[in-house]
DNA sequence: TTTTAATATCGTAATATTGCGATGTTAAAT
DNA sequence: ATTTAACATCGCAATATTACGATATTAAAA
């Protein structure tokens, strides 16, 4: 189908999923670690920097923000994007907890 | 389009894109955290525990098989699932190494 | 030997995603 | 006032994903 039945799934595997989801295309991970190493970049930096076209990097920007892994600043004519750091943070925990658990003693295998 | 530009970045950025696709569907979490909780599993406790079709559960186990985060082990008629622990380290290092980083200092917002 | 239980795989319909050209908006520059 | 630079959004076309019924396979059970 194509559709995911969410309504099957804990709300927090659906949480988790959707942040994953967001994350999971290098267009975004690669837009993400520049403005980290940058400390903020705006749309046409990563249009020259990623080889892709403005709509596209709009595209990928305004999903990022959707989330709020990353928010705008208006500067004249430009828009400034940052990381948000408590976001950030807050899923980075939300990541730790999954993927930290202990998974030891397999039954079978 | 629906295609992926891999060839614009870096094969890091591509390979972790990947694995988190892979993890970003509430079904597969699912999966996963219950052969944590169970220590192993087979098909059809799956489906009676997620409510999806037989042939929905065991694709999205091919695709969990596929990056290794688990393995299958035949015992008579039924296949017994665990966690990969060597995969899921790796995996778990390489989420850490790009989630731990500082992001601290904006510029702008 | 026939049946049944547990899976895997195929084919397909319904959606979702990705990328981009075209177009509109806004603020600085000329 | 006109031009230009920087974006956002719309509307597609090309692919990808999700879910499942149907069907094949294999090993235990009857």
């Amino acid at each position: 189908m194509g559709i995911t039945k969410s309504d099957l799934h804990p709300d927090a595997y659906n949480r988790l999923a959707s942040v994953l989801k967001t994350l999971a295309h290098p267009a975004r991970i690669a837009i993400l670690q520049y403005i980290i190493n940058q400390k903020a970049c705006i749309c046409t930096d990563l249009v020259t920097e990623l080889g892709l076209a403005q709509a596209t990097i709009s595209q990928h920007l305004k999903e990022l923000k959707t989330v709020g892994l990353i928010k705008g600043n208006i500067e004249g004519k430009s828009v400034c994007y940052c990381i948000d750091e408590n976001v950030w943070r807050t899923i980075q925990q939300t990541i730790h907890q999954f993927f930290d658990q202990e998974v030891n003693i397999p039954k079978c295998c």
